[in-house]
Order: structure tokens, then sequence, then C-alpha cells
DNA sequence: GAGTGGTCTAGACCACTGT
DNA sequence: CAGTGGTCTAGACCACTCT
């Protein structure tokens, strides 16, 4: 382990930032899969010849990131979009009543194609790469409120069009995760007012032209490597988009 | 201060968190204002009778709540709207290129007069307690580029319309700060998609029923004591709104 | 009981700021 | 120089889980 402090080291990053770094390094590299338990805060101690304090702080950040969850008694582990408290936690659509009610999904289209200049920038794909395509119907208590186009890499999801086909699960980063070993840990969005085109109109059973939300999200994984372009445009007439501002 | 442990004590809250909920309730009384110094963490450990370690954790976690800024060799100080950084905080839009540039204000009208029912609820007041209605409309890069409507409740702000009549700042958070100790520190939007009035339109120069970002704001201080509710409709043809999910 | 994470303590040294 | 916050260490005890 790369010293500290100390007039010879002009690199003086804090020994747990270091610790961190190794560890979402070995995280990336799959060395533990999601839902799998970390080793011990005394093993990594040992392994890193740190103190337990050291560690404990790199993998506290780790938690606050929520990388991983720990549980008191039982270990560390994984963080995996399987639980349910993560289902949700990239969808921040609510119905004016408050409630949060998470959406079916009712499949359009899946196809592959190229990457235009645009997607090929987001995704940072060389230009050309192969895309694959999926447009999909948000439902929400029964009727259609969003139009979803996703757009990502298909050498990052080897074989998904054909694999799937037209059975695509409702939430898509669980499916990520077990089928590709890909973790979304974070995303943006840019948020905007836009009209609705006579087909969202039609398949969402708005007026022409009608004002809807459109959601244009970048989702990455470890590392702050693009994994999906997500452009969700919806319907918010009963529904609104909660942000938290601290 | 209570014990931590102790087969006797019900209570086992943490120390660091009693802590930390003491300086919260000598911040939120005003014992030091924002900019001010806070006594060291010695001084802190000293009367609190703890380890400087625990005293650390809780302004740790103020720090991270964005209560308080710590500065290294010259300590902590009670965080302020009036620091440029701060000024930005919770204005999230940005132009399409990408920049953040912040709004000019233009005031429209400011009045006085009775909470209706909504609003009552919304600041938890006495239904007919009197509040202060701003509209004001915002600028950016010479255009008008949204309609805002704000409402505060006139004993938190008392003679701020007479004491300011046309003449509002171009943030309101650092005014309310300095004119009246009140500090915004965590806000809740909802965003929808709506159409512009007449009204609107008129003002933003946008054709009448165009999609507008509607932005609707509950901001807090210490304790999550609503403080302001704001309703924003921004023009979005240029701009769009910027949220980070974690 | 052994093993896990969570809290608390006490002390050391460091980097940085003011005087 | 003394004083501040930031890091690191070492050890203690606690709450909880599993065997």
């Amino acid at each position: 382990m790369e010293m500290a402090y100390g007039p010879d080291q002009p690199v003086m990053r804090p020994l747990f930032a270091q610790i961190e770094e190794r560890l979402v390094e070995r995280l990336t590299a799959g060395e533990w899969k999601p839902g799998m338990a970390l080793p011990s805060e005394v093993e990594f101690a040992e392994y890193y010849n740190v103190s337990p304090g050291t560690v404990r702080k790199a993998i506290a950040r780790m938690a606050d990131n929520q990388l991983v969850v720990r549980f008191r008694g039982k270990g560390t582990f994984v963080a995996s979009q399987t639980t349910e408290r993560e289902r949700s936690r990239f969808f921040h659509m609510y119905r004016d009543d408050g409630a949060k009610e998470l959406p079916e999904s009712r499949p359009v289209s899946c196809r592959n194609r190229l990457a235009d200049r645009e997607e090929a920038a987001r995704l940072v794909l060389a230009l050309g790469a192969e895309v694959t395509v999926i447009e999909r119907l948000r439902v929400i208590g029964g009727a259609p409120r969003a139009f979803e186009t996703i757009i990502i890499a298909e050498r990052m999801f080897p074989g998904l069009r054909e694999q799937v086909g037209r059975q695509l699960p409702n939430e898509l980063y669980p499916f990520y995760e077990t089928q590709f070993g890909i973790r979304v840990v974070r995303a943006e969005e840019k948020l905007k007012a836009v009209r609705a085109s006579a087909r969202e109109a039609e398949v969402l059973a708005v007026a022409d032209g009608a004002p809807l939300l459109e959601i244009d999200r970048l989702a990455m994984t470890y590392g702050d490597v693009p994994v999906e372009w997500r452009c969700t445009r919806c319907d918010t007439a009963a529904h609104f988009y909660r942000s938290e501002l601290r």
C-alpha cells in the first residue's frame, strides 16, 4: 500500500480514498457479484495492512454511494437492483395524490441499427457502432402514461434483441444486472416540456400537441461509464416528477 | 449528556446523533449567524464531555447536510446563502449547451392577502393567515424565460412588501437570510408539463398553449419547517432542468 | 460462542491558517 | 507559533446474526 504521508511522496491522497478506489476497481472487475457478501473489515484491514478504521471509512463511502449495503451482524453486500427498495430508485414519477406506483411496460418495437452521431457521443461509442433500440409504452393504473425510447450498445448487451424479442421485463435495470452483469449506479436526467407528436398523442390518448414532460436520461455504471440512453415522454395530467434539492 | 448505552437506558440513540441534534437546535435558535465561526471541535468535546471524534462525526454530518462549511486551519462556519457557490444551489436550469446562467428578475406584482386553503396547508399556516404574494419574470440572456409566483407567510417575513416594494433582489434566499434571519436548507420540487396560459404566453413571448415546465417548489428551513411556496413556469425551448439520480 | 458491523475513546501526526 | 480541521491508529465495548 502506498504511503499516505511522507516527504518523499508527492502523492497525498488519503489512505481511505485509495482503499475505496481499489475496492471499486475490484467491484467493477466483477470479483463480487451483486447480492454477494464482501470480505469483512478486518480481512480487508489485514490484506491492505491498514487500520480497521481506515477500511471502515472506505466502505462507508461506498455504502453512501449505494454501491454496497451493510447489515450489522451479517456483513457487507454488493448492492443489487433486484431488491424491492432499489427497483424504484431511478423512478421519480408520483401520482398527484403522492403515491408511487411502478409502471408496467408494453413493448412497441425492438431493433438493431447503427448509432448516429449523437447516440455515439452520448454512449461513448465508435461512430457506426451497433445499438439496440427499444420503444415501449409505460402503463400506470391501466392507462398508458409515457412513451419511452431506449438506446444501448449492442456490444455491451450482446444478443439482447434476439434473446428477449418482445418479452422484455417491466424493469430493465435488474435485467441488465442479472443477464449481463451490468449494474446501473447513477443517472443524469435533463427535463423539458415538449409538445406531443401525432404518434405520441395517439398512443397516449392525449390531444395532438399536448404538453408532455420529456425525461432524457443517461444511466451510468461504475466509473461513470455510460450504459443506457433513455428518453421518456410522459403525460403529467395526473402525475408529477419529484426532485429533492439539498 | 445522556448515556449512549447501558441496561437502564432504553434510549440508545448514538451519542454523535444526540450531539448533532443539539447543535442543530442551537443553530436554529440563532446562536450562530450565517457566516459566523462555530466553536472548535475540542471546545465542543469539553463542553459536552465526549471524545473529539464524536463531536467530529456530528459536525461532519452537518457539513454533509450543508448546514455548516469547514475549512482546514480556519474553522467551521455556518453555511450562508450569500456565497457564490450557494447562490445557484437551488437553481437547476441549464442552457442547452450545458452552461448555467443565473437569471435576472423583473418584478410584476407584490401584494398581501389572506391565505387560501391550499396555501395554508402547504406553508402550515392557520386558515386565513396573511401571506405575501410576489409575481415576477425571470430573464436569462435578455429574454424572459419563466413566470414565477412566490408565496410566503407575512408573519415570517414581516413588512417585506412595504420594505422592498418593487425593488426585490434577483435571488431571494440570500435576502431572506440577511434581512429576516431565515435560511433555506432544503427544498422539494414537483415537475409537470403544462400549457401556457394566455397571460404567460404573452409575457414569455411563446405561442398560446405552448408547453411550459412547471416547477412547484416548497422550500424548508431547519427542522423541515416550510418557508416559501414557489411556482415557476419555464419556457424550455433553449433550457433544460437537470436532475441527478444516485 | 464466534463473527459481523456500529459506536466511542484516546492519542498521534499532518496540512493549513492566522499571528 | 498556536490553533484549526483531516487522517490514521489501536483498542474497547455494543448490538445483532448465524451456527
